[in-house]
DNA sequence: GAGTTGATTGATACCGGTGTCAATCCCCCA
DNA sequence: TGGGGGATTGACACCGGTATCAATCAACTC
């Protein structure tokens, strides 16, 4: 299990540079930190023997003298493989020139101690600063229990959750509404709407670019056209078959995920439909689905990595020696991707 | 960016513990730690100090002390996200009553320092140990590394990688002749595989179970019916068109991985080809994928979850307070998934 | 009753950094 | 040449734990 090594090797610490340089540990711990007030000479001896040295700085001691430890923390609730996935990515793009660590934590949504247990693992891991992804994000105590504990935070979301130093977003609405324009610029009238779960703002964030979409179109929205969905591929089949039983039915259907796209199209197969040529499909995430169903799916992608870039820059900015994003940006824009899942409305329709 | 909260609060320190109990720091620790040789009294006013106070034991003074983080590596390079993903969570379960905490290293694969990096990493963050996804574990250099470091390891392959201690595995050859002798037994004859990119133990592995169950069929594989991937759903749809072109084209094909198996699928639909009437397709991962394309597809399910509890508990069961597996396992059953996309061949072929 | 022994417990140093504040140095001016 | 003042630098305490080793204490032996 653990392997012992015989510790022929000890790493140098401050102490051995200090001595190998002549000058106090102190003063040491200036010219690693580029405080001013040090003369040219002393700062060459010291840079010397650090490089001599081979000397890092011990990152758990920092974080004792500090109070603080150099790590951000990911807040999230699994709602999808690929987003996490991609958020880390961003996150570590970001940080990656700088002395700081990624740490993830998955919390449960539905633990009435949920908050609890945040604001212990907080305490206990003491980080730089949490970004908190959706839907977990969305709950208001969250930015409450940082703001009291002084933790950095970042909410990520389908809106603007909190002020703009503690929010990242993306253009959501926008582009489903540009997404719904489009199919009834196509010639769509009748459009299905799958929705995402109830009580998450990004779901409630695409349903209302849908309505913006056909307000402005003066089309109405039948009750029974908008069918509910939690997100899942099963939800989707399901919403799939109530809508495509309707009649008359819907020529085309916003999914408010890929996955519940997918759940659709087979709903649309086991009824011999084919797709666009019988109904069109636009789902929402650009997803590996997205790509990888027949036909490929048109939809919305998510600038889930620059998100991620965002947010570390918002969160830990002057620890990074540059930066990509400006710290006021909040909104990045999301894009509509378009694919082979739609055509004009078959003739009869 | 950074709110400053007004220090109302400070968090109880061992001293405070200490000093409530009325004992010295080194016994609390000693109570914190189920050290022997403590009379029940005493030990029993640390704890109501403990409770009373609401103290927790700060992880970075402990790791300063003790010279290592209280923490569990991941290290990947990024082979696939759900894959990464599922096995944080299982490493996450496996850890989650413990004061652990995981932390996520990508390393590029592709740089020419990626040895130091990780070791730049490893000296800094000293973690407790580190899990080591493919492909990255497939090279012995890192294992070594950690060797030389004194730092635990768990290298995660398709085979066993290192010693039983140091390697978690999935019977994925295994997996792979148990799918190709079902598709062996419908009545295929000519089976195209997709391979695995060069130089990737899963997909020599993968690529060794197919030989095997053709071999034990006493089915010839013609070179032409070996094409090459590199697991990404573009190179499975050149793969496809090109076994598709085959004339006898194959009656079915594995490929190395879901992504490129609906690549195949691609090209089947391209050539008006029916799944699976005409074509009978297996892949391997069991994505989200596998469940999302229509028809649903074959494939083999990684245990990747399980592997993450498993790893975990290899690399740090000493501090958990109970395990799921036994010390001695290393290797997970991989599973044939049965779905849509699978049927004898047409009669004429 | 003195000495021995094992069980408890504490004093103190230490891990490797940072913060505070005083000491020293150098230069300049009167 | 003495003194003022800013620029450098260092001594030392401290962050919150753990390790070492000695001190204390009660019980037991003879």
């Amino acid at each position: 299990m653990s392997s012992g090594a015989n510790q022929t090797y000890r790493k140098p610490t401050i102490n051995d540079v200090a001595s190998h340089a002549g000058v106090s540990k102190k003063t040491v711990s200036r010219v690693i930190n580029g405080l001013p007030g040090l003369s040219v000479a002393t700062k060459g001896r010291v840079e010397q023997a650090i490089l001599g040295l081979g000397y890092v700085p011990n990152p758990q001691a920092r974080a004792l003298a500090l109070g603080r430890n150099f790590a951000i923390v990911l807040l999230h609730d699994n709602p999808n493989a690929q987003t996490v996935q991609n958020f880390e990515r961003g996150i570590l793009d970001a940080i990656q020139q700088s002395e700081l660590a990624l740490m993830v934590r998955p919390v449960d949504r539905h633990s009435p101690r949920m908050l609890e247990d945040v604001a212990a693992f907080l305490q206990q891991q003491r980080p730089i600063g949490a970004i908190i992804l959706p839907p977990i994000s969305e709950r208001d105590e969250i930015g409450a229990l940082c703001r009291s504990m002084g933790m950095r935070f970042v909410r990520v979301g389908s809106a603007a959750l909190d002020d703009g130093d503690h929010s990242v977003t993306s253009t959501d609405r926008i582009a489903v509404t540009e997404a719904c324009r489009l199919l009834i610029a196509m010639g769509h009238q009748r459009i299905g709407f799958v929705r995402g779960p109830q009580g998450f703002r990004s779901a409630a964030e695409r349903e209302l670019g849908f309505h913006s979409a056909m307000d402005a179109a003066g089309l109405l929205v039948q009750p029974d056209y908008s069918v509910k969905g939690d997100y899942r591929f099963e939800s989707g089949r399901s919403a799939g078959r109530l809508l495509l039983s309707l009649d008359p039915r819907p020529t085309a259907i916003f999914a408010s995920n890929d996955e519940m796209a997918a759940g659709v199209m087979h709903a649309a197969f086991e009824r011999n439909l084919q797709i666009p040529r019988d109904l069109s499909l636009v789902g929402f995430d650009d997803s590996p689905t997205a790509t990888h169903v027949w036909p490929s799916l048109t939809t919305v992608r998510w600038p889930i990595r620059d998100m991620g870039v965002l947010a570390a820059e918002k969160l830990v900015g002057d620890f990074l020696p540059n930066r990509r994003f400006s710290g006021d940006l909040v909104h990045l824009p999301a894009e509509l991707v378009e694919r082979a899942s739609i055509a004009p409305p078959p003739p009869g329709a």
